[in-house]
RNA sequence: GCGCCAGUAGCUCAGGUGGAUAGAGCAACUGCCUUCUAAGCAGUAGGUCAGGGGUUCGAGUCCCUUCUGGCGUACCA
């Protein structure tokens, strides 16, 4: 559970403290108090692995120039037990560290040691956290737009894992409601329809006019013929909801188990209303002030709370708003069920819904002062087949499904390409993907693993197996390529740390990216086969520690990790 | 109108919370397989970081403003 990056600044900050220390001791620095300065990872590390900034930081306390200030700590400074073989000044006073091969070996031995468990950290303390995703509609079949909320929730539930949260995936199932509603009513017509042809029954104007609509109703007529004809029209389509919902719902279970997405919990947005614990949550408000009639429904005060205009909770007809129910949801959550922190992903049409949301969250009531709710906006995803803009819409039923783009493109090419950064819009060429073979950096990811691979069995076959790391000479590793390599390792946990930090799990992908092509730089220049015998079982531990990483890295975004391509 | 997100190479995008000379991939061009997987590597070319102001030692990054695109601003979810 190391994270070797932190582990380097912390030692630098260390072995800068000393020096300093030493040097007011011998009178050569004031003592302005230990300068508080930043160790990066520079750009351009040639000039050095680490740079650190502290004399710059500790002019004006220590009435120094910059370099001079440099000056003094190098030469104060005991580089002789660390990860660092020497350190420079540069520009306006860098001081910029080279790495050992005392740190590259401990690397290699770090990952090894790890196995599975590389990149892990202990982060988030084990808080509580549920990532909500997907809950797409259960009223047809999901779409491409569910397919990058899907991998962005999922890897981002994954990376929050790696970096020590306790973490729980969630779908939300909109089994209530107007949609639901409507849907039924869509059913019932396309039913009718079938009996009496398709000119004789008017279509809901608004209703679902997807080709899933009308195989729901063909399913019930051939089950049931016209046994719901002379039903009453409010029974009748309750009945075909009875049927619909549960069918689409393992339909969607079983396409995200294909997209490799499994849930903790379907939660169903019924239970909240059979309960009443929706009906508990407005009295709440209600009884706390923070409610108004008017023109005959309730409304909640959401400008008292910082949003922009108020929301109906209760609607003049009697129901609950899908507003009152998503503060009952989220009440749940985080009393009920204990979350310490819900992070909610969804599309960008709900940005203006998350923000006056969140206000109405702080009403004191609902008690959630300590909890906290956090959004992950994804832009849309913007269709185009060529030059031409395809529109997504379920009401138009044209919408390329979740599952028919698997068909196209496959899962490891769908999971790589979709885990792209959130808050960018995503253009989704159906030209593109769909010869979407060796130009897909996926594969140029999972090539780099399956060489390895099969690199690994030939030499086990020569009788040349993978060596402890602990029993290798990291020193002979000095190349270029071989240092890149091992310091690509050495980032992966800070990387997941920060995919965390930022919900942003799109990192991981460009982490994996590079290592790969830092591989394959290392592949083309360094001899492995026929190298000198220890050289050459060093060269075969770093290849096991890159196969390794390249593995983890791809199960946090999903994606195979081939032996063989 | 107001609010949120974005604008970086021909295309798709990075850019580590203000640091050293702005980077990849694709597309184009030139090389590299009798040697561990050429789905690879090395190299060439490509830029007014949308425009304009400001903050400071220093700005693609922070602030203001204009322009362009997307999304929202329902008794839909």
């Amino acid at each position: 559970m190391a994270n070797l990056i932190e582990e380097a600044k912390l030692s630098i900050d260390e072995l800068l403290e000393e020096a300093y220390k030493k040097a007011v001791s011998e009178g050569a620095l004031a003592d302005g108090g230990f300068p508080q300065g930043k160790v990066e990872i520079p750009k351009d590390t040639s000039n050095g692995d680490y740079a650190a900034n502290h004399a710059m930081a500790g002019a004006k306390s220590l009435k120094l120039p910059p370099r001079k200030i440099a000056e003094i700590l190098v030469s104060y400074m005991d580089l002789s037990e660390s990860y660092f073989k020497s350190v420079e000044i540069a520009g306006p006073g860098f001081l910029n560290f080279r790495l050992s091969d005392k740190w590259y070996g401990k690397v290699l031995r770090t990952v090894q040691n790890e196995g599975d468990e590389y990149g892990s950290s202990n982060e988030g303390k084990g808080e509580k956290v549920m990532v909500e995703f997907v809950s797409a509609n259960p009223t047809g079949p999901m779409t491409i737009g569910n397919a990058r909320g899907g991998v962005l929730g999922d890897a981002l539930a994954s990376v929050m894992d790696k970096a020590g949260y306790d973490v729980w995936r969630e779908f939300y199932v909109n089994d209530a409601g107007n949609q639901v509603d409507l849907f039924g009513k869509s059913i019932e017509a396309r039913y009718l329809q079938l009996i009496k042809g398709e000119n004789a029954v008017e279509f809901p104007e608004n209703g679902y006019h997807g080709e899933d609509i009308k195989d729901l109703a063909r399913m019930i007529y051939e089950r049931d013929g016209d046994k719901y004809l002379n039903m009453d029209s409010e029974e009748r389509s309750r009945a075909f909801v009875e049927f619909g919902l549960p069918h689409n719902i393992s339909l969607m279970k079983k396409h995200l188990e294909r997209y490799r997405i499994n849930f903790d919990e379907w939660f169903l947005e019924s239970s909240l209303h059979k309960s009443g614990y929706v009906e508990e949550t407005v009295k709440l408000l209600e009884e706390a002030g923070h409610t108004y009639e008017k023109d005959g429904a309730l409304w909640l005060r959401n400008t008292d709370f910082g949003a922009d205009k108020d929301e109906v909770l209760r609607r003049a007809n009697g129901f609950y708003t899908y507003y009152a129910v998503d503060i009952a949801y989220h009440r749940n959550k985080f009393i009920e069920r204990g979350f310490d922190r819900v992070i909610d992903v969804w599309g960008a049409d709900h940005h203006g819904h998350s923000i006056r949301f969140a206000a109405s969250m702080t009403a004191p009531v609902l008690g959630l002062q300590n909890k906290k709710l956090d959004f992950l906006i994804m832009q849309m995803v913007r269709l185009v087949r060529g030059n031409e803009v395809v529109k997504v819409s379920k009401r138009t039923g044209k919408a390329l499904t979740l599952n028919d783009l698997l068909d196209e493109i496959g899962v490891d090419a769908c999971r790589f390409f979709f885990n792209a950064k959130p808050d960018t819009h995503l253009e989704f060429d159906l030209d593109l993907a769909i010869r979407q073979d060796s130009e897909n950096p996926v594969y140029y990811v999972q090539y780099a693993h399956a060489r390895i691979c099969s690199l690994i069995s030939a030499m086990a076959e020569e009788g040349c197996p993978v060596p402890e790391a602990s029993a290798i000479d990291a020193s002979l590793l000095n190349t270029e390529q071989e240092m890149e390599l091992i310091k690509q390792l050495a980032m992966f946990t800070e990387e997941i740390r920060l995919a965390a930090r930022d919900y942003d799990p799109s990192r991981i992908n460009r982490y994996v990216t590079e290592l790969a092509a830092r591989f394959h730089r290392f592949y083309n220049s360094c001899r492995i086969k026929d190298a000198e015998p220890s050289l050459r079982n060093s060269r075969l531990a770093l290849c096991d520690c890159t196969r390794r990483v390249i593995a983890n890295a791809l199960s946090i975004v999903g994606v195979t990790a081939p032996d063989k391509m």
